[in-house]
DNA sequence: TCGGCCTCTCTTTTT
DNA sequence: GAGAGGCCGA
């Protein structure tokens, strides 16, 4: 058992204590992975049998990598551990009991944008206002109550839920969780919620099926614990009655998923579940400088409710935390992406030590550009999935179909594409004739003649045969040679084919990758089962990350903070840090809310080794239009003396000052290209929603004035804004900021320190 | 039925 | 600034 010499005593016990109820509270880069993979191996040295041992982990990735490293530990063994996401576990574990509780065992699993698709065609039968119930908000309220384990018969009956709905004008949310929940199921569908709440009901409407797993999962370990709602935990605690040999691993500083139902309370509470249960503490932080380490700890200290830990280093102190302030988003890219490059000759250091973290996906956008620029290599995590884009959805949906004919949204999704004549109409009256007739869609289209004349009954049949053709062949060909034929005779192939702009090449090559995709997978030896039923069993719960092949290659990482979790590299820049940015504008109405921010910006300061970097913007392009922006409260939150200000950024140098990267961006950085073709006199004209097309136009001897001294009703002219009025003034030098009426835009506030402003009229 | 054009929304984070 | 849905004319 020489793995153990490697551990501190506090880790070492969590390992060694194998029985009973245990909860780690594993502080920041205190080595939790290491303590988890451990613990397993050690069960397994023990003797417990790795079929009898469940971990759940929040990531597909992290799955993996356990896996790896506890085969390096006790081997081949490792292979026949259940581990997974709590989302792709109990999938697994549905579809061999799916059909006690209704349901195929090949159902198909809805991603966001099935269930968000099902809901617009809900809202618009139900002759519903769209903006009222705004999709994104009823499917999160769903959501919600599919973790609460509240089924629509509940949600119903429940006045409490009912007088709010009604009081906020949406009364009909209950009707349309239930339509939402009846088409799933004749769908033969589950969203992602579905996968856990129906596991529960699986769970307690058969207690023999509960009994089975109770006894096969002799040993459970969860990871991110933090991460948990409702509805795992009552899994886990189910799961766990009968040995009780649980052990939860997390951190109540790094939960960052209360958005989608996550509670805190779990971790908090796991003591009242478990009386006696074994706490083991880790605090001691393996991973960063004791000056990241000192950084993180003062920020999460803003924050009431927390466990009591102290998290410390042993390590150099280190460098002090950079801040960065840039004049605009895309010079805070060119700034940090320059940084990088110097930094890289300076230290020795390599790519793929560098990381960019960021709160919102968009704010990838001017990080690319920066890096591109300077010809550095990067990749970005997260974002759009490979499997979310728009030709593997539709060929997967082909595939959806063949094993699952009652998948309505896949059905929806490749009826007419490519193009057959079955247009929209034709699809609406198919799914009226199917709700008039209690059946389902697809048994319309095999049978059309029965419910319509004319034309429409050939080009359905024509179709329906096709997709039979396609049963028939999945049966009994391999993954590879089915998702082929599939992608060959649907003419979807070829109809990318066809489509020479490099967008369409992108796309034909995206499916060749999904095609070589399955082909490794038909070729795989550890798997016996390799037919295209088998692939698509997950393939809704697969992300970007799980399929990469050059993982090892040598790039910068840009990613979200969210995305981040469990990561390290020797440098960070996290970037954005702005007020309705970061913390983000949504958050800023409930104490937990921003507490849930500052943890975020904990796990982002984490996942320094050696080095932290921090940058904001003045101003910042968003929905197209320019915006002036604040530092984030978060800084202030930062003791001083841990930190290095680099203000050294300098406006551009030509005559105006902050904008000459958004202007290019805006004219599409054709202003100086004498040699760029006139557009033809037809085209359009050009789009212009930004603030800077219909800026003002400064007046030739503008220059800004000293404002120290200004005051409330002074007018004044800006640069951009034109001519205003003050109304107020607020804060403390150096941060005064001043509430301006501008005859042209409005009412704005503006920090004195970073306005132009020229004083036009003095009133003293 | 289909394609082009317009408008709107979107930005918090993800399994 | 992009993608998606809606609208309209052919």
């Amino acid at each position: 058992m020489d793995y153990l010499q490697g551990l501190n005593p506090e880790q070492r016990a969590a390992v060694e204590q194998t029985e009973g109820p245990v909860m780690i509270i594993a502080g920041a880069g205190s080595g939790k992975t290491r303590v988890i993979t451990y613990r397993v191996a050690h069960l397994i040295r023990k003797g417990v049998d790795s079929f009898n041992i469940l971990v759940l982990t929040f990531t597909n990735k992290a799955a993996r990598e356990m896996r790896e490293r506890i085969t390096h530990v006790v081997g081949g063994e490792a292979k026949n551990i259940w581990m997974g996401t709590f989302h792709s576990v109990f999938a697994k574990l549905l579809r061999v009991e799916a059909e006690k509780i209704g349901y195929p065992s090949n159902f198909t699993i809805y991603d966001t944008d099935d269930s968000k698709s099902v809901l617009r065609a809900i809202l618009k039968e139900m002759n519903l206002d769209d903006k009222l119930y705004n999709v994104n908000f009823v499917l999160n309220r769903i959501s919600a109550s599919k973790n609460n384990l509240i089924s629509w018969q509940e949600y119903n009956k429940n006045e409490q839920i009912q007088a709010d709905d009604f009081s906020s004008g949406r009364g009909q949310l209950g009707k349309i969780y239930e339509m939402y929940a009846t088409r799933c199921y004749r769908a033969g569908a589950m969203d992602f919620d579905d996968l856990l709440y129906k596991t529960n009901e699986l769970l307690k409407l058969h207690p023999e099926v509960l009994n089975k797993y109770q006894h096969k999962f002799k040993y459970l370990m969860v990871d991110e614990y933090q991460d948990t709602n409702f509805s795992q935990y009552l899994i886990v605690k189910k799961l766990a009655a009968v040995n009780e040999n649980l052990c939860v691993v997390g951190d109540d500083a790094q939960s960052i998923y209360a958005f989608r139902g996550a509670n805190i309370q779990n971790i908090l509470n796991f003591e009242k579940d478990y009386p006696d249960l074994k706490v083991f503490k880790l605090e001691q932080n393996y991973r960063s400088t004791q000056n990241i380490v000192n950084v993180a700890n003062s920020i999460i200290s803003n924050n009431k409710e927390q466990l009591k830990k102290n998290v410390f280093s042993e390590k150099e102190t280190g460098d002090k935390i950079k801040v960065m302030r840039a004049f605009s988003d895309n010079e805070e890219g060119k700034m940090v992406a320059e940084t990088i490059m110097q930094d890289r000759s300076l230290k020795g250091r390599k790519w793929h030590d560098f990381a960019i973290l960021y709160r919102t996906n968009a704010q990838s956008r001017s990080m690319e550009e920066a890096l591109r620029k300077l010809g550095i290599p990067y990749k970005i995590y997260g974002g759009l999935s490979f499997y979310q884009r728009k030709e593997i959805k539709d060929l997967i949906a082909y595939f959806r179909l063949t094993f699952n004919p009652n998948d309505e949204e896949a059905l929806k999704r490749v009826i007419n594409y490519p193009k057959r004549g079955i247009g929209d109409t034709s699809v609406d009256k198919i799914i009226v004739s199917a709700d008039q007739h209690g059946i389902t869609p697809w048994e319309v289209i095999v049978e059309p003649g029965k419910y319509f004349d004319g034309k429409a009954p050939s080009t359905l049949n024509t179709f329906a045969t096709m997709i039979q053709s396609f049963q028939v062949l999945a049966k009994t060909k391999s993954a590879y040679e089915s998702a082929l034929y599939i992608a060959q005779h649907s003419g979807l192939l070829k109809d990318l084919y066809e489509d020479k702009s490099v967008e369409g090449l992108n796309r034909y090559e995206n499916i060749q990758e999904l095609l070589n995709g399955i082909k490794e997978f038909s070729e795989r030896e550890d798997i016996e089962e390799k037919g295209l039923d088998v692939f698509m069993q997950d393939v809704a719960l697969l992300t970007n990350d799980d399929k990469d092949k050059d993982k090892d290659a040598d790039t910068v990482s840009l990613m979200t903070i969210h995305s981040s979790k469990g990561l390290e590299f020797p440098q960070v820049y996290v970037v954005g840090l702005e007020e309705n940015l970061f913390p983000s504008q949504m958050s800023l109405n409930s104490r937990s809310d921003l507490e849930e921010e500052r943890r975020l910006f904990y796990v982002a300061v984490t996942r320094a080794e050696t080095k932290l970097t921090i940058s904001y913007a003045t101003s910042r392009f968003k929905f197209g239009t320019l915006i002036s922006c604040e530092p984030s409260r978060f800084l202030d939150e930062i003791d001083a003396k841990y930190l290095e200000l680099d203000y050294s950024a300098k406006p551009a140098s030509s005559g105006n000052p902050f904008f000459d990267d958004e202007r290019k961006a805006w004219s599409g950085g054709k202003q100086a290209d004498a040699f760029s073709k006139p557009k033809p006199a037809t085209s359009a004209p050009v789009k212009t929603t930004s603030i800077l097309a219909k800026a003002h136009v400064p007046s030739p001897n503008f220059k800004p004035s000293d404002t120290s001294n200004l005051q409330v009703g002074m007018e004044v002219e800006h640069e951009r804004f034109g001519f205003g009025k003050v109304l107020s003034l607020e804060g403390n030098k150096p941060d005064i900021k001043a509430t301006i009426f501008f005859k042209e835009i409005g009412q704005k506030q503006l920090l004195l320190k970073f306005a132009k402003l020229y004083i036009i009229n003095n009133i003293n």
